[in-house]
DNA sequence: GCAACCTTTGAAAACTCTCTCAACGACGGG
DNA sequence: CCCGTCGTTGAGAGAGTTTTCAAAGGTTGC
């Protein structure tokens, strides 16, 4: 129940939906990612290894592509080369595994390319792929990544947070719940939502982090201030200025 | 009856009826909500297991599926991959019993969708099921999920209630109890439909708790205005401005 | 390797909401 | 006008939800 028009000031320069490919064998994997992505409003497609990927790229000719690092029987390097050849153009969000050989990535990402570690969080990959698109001119405003929501201001790509102008410091989990807020403002989250959203996707655990985070951002982002996160009881929280 | 016309704007792009495939093994269970997804103005088939609930996403092509989790013989996970396999675009409804919450299924709400759990309230279901197909672009206004009668305005998606520019604080069942009135203007509802659409299906109580909650909302709703809310002795309640 | 910080868990306290009971009041038929 | 029925309201018990507190385990950086 998110809100698709939050991102909705992506898209082609040509007015059309921005494209993705999603490159994973892993089919619960694509299942949420590509649902994730179509509710932002992109075009989706998704293959399970190099060949079906190669295919794609040639005709769905997508603008990102969203590839896993460590496919079977597949050489990332060599299915890379082979999609740069089909489209110059096109921006790659790696998924690698943490312990993956990170100088090899370091390397390939120095071309403007990203890359999550395993195990991500949705809002992971959301973030780190708007960043890509926006720098890939994908953006109609090119302007810098800011959220604000009343005197509450988020530069995403700064990571720095400040209400009414101070600054205030955040952890990283702190950080990406406080972001998948201020994407969804006004708008009444449930737990099970956050949990989807801001914790891994192979987080075990209950809803309980949420509501202990929540209470973590309330005393650096709220303290003593007139309140912008709300609780409602037994729906999930909330984050509103308090006049509309 | 209830008010078909509160929701008719929502069809879809092409103006046909909007169509819901609802999949559960209960008889019980379908009937009483593809009765009321019918009254909707919507178009609804019913299926009991995944053999049958494939056929008609094949056949049928339905828009949105309310599906029961807890299917015997049927692996949701499965099925709800067949259903997409036919079906991109669907919105999907889960329902859930309240203790499977524990072994949740990650990422069920990272896309469009979303899911209620047992006992629900047929209410709940359908406001829901009209989120998701709103956001899926089936509403003819896109704009915010507003509901206003007289002076008196509701958002939905933050769950805000005002009066005149006032805002007022509601709990859960409050809220539900007055969504309801306000999707049903100027038709008198009597205390067992009221029953039937706001509480849960298996609530054993009886219908005083109705008057208790109408006097609640007058506290709040009405306090010391000109009253929304109407009692028609041996009848039920109405929600309807003063001047006609 | 140590220290600081972050994340998660568990348990208990505090709180809100829901519902039942019961008394009171209002309405309408006779 | 009186009485019975229906509707309204107050009080309180109980359940469920949220918050707080404390501590263990893990990670990071020095």
């Amino acid at each position: 129940m998110d809100n698709p028009s939050a991102s909705s000031h992506l898209r082609r320069p040509d007015g059309g939906s921005v494209r993705v490919l999603v490159v994973d064998d892993e089919p619960d994997l694509t299942d949420v990612l590509s649902g994730a992505l179509r509710y932002e409003g992109w075009e989706v497609r998704t293959a399970a290894d190099g060949a079906g990927a190669l295919a794609l790229a040639r005709d769905f000719r997508p603008d990102a592509v969203v590839l896993d690092w460590m496919l079977p029987d597949t050489d990332g390097l060599a299915l890379l080369r082979g999609i740069r050849a089909e489209l110059e153009r096109v921006c790659v969000l790696f998924l690698t595994a943490r312990d993956a050989v990170e100088d090899r990535i370091a390397g390939i990402t120095a071309g403007g390319d990203d890359y999550v570690t395993k195990p991500f969080s949705l809002e992971e990959v959301l973030a780190r792929l708007r960043g890509l698109l926006r720098r890939a001119g994908m953006a109609r405003d090119a302007g810098e990544n800011r959220l604000v929501v009343g005197d509450l201001v988020m530069d995403e790509d700064a990571r720095e947070v400040s209400r009414a102008g101070t600054a205030i410091d955040l952890s990283r989990t702190e950080f990406e719940l406080l972001r998948y807020l201020m994407r969804n403002p006004r708008r009444v989250l449930s737990k099970a939502r956050i949990l989807d959203h801001v914790w891994s996707y192979d987080f075990g655990g209950r809803a309980h982090v949420v509501e202990l985070y929540i209470s973590y951002l309330r005393k650096k982002v709220d303290a003593g201030r007139v309140p912008l996160i709300h609780t409602v009881r037994g729906v999930g929280y909330v984050l509103k200025p308090e006049a509309p």
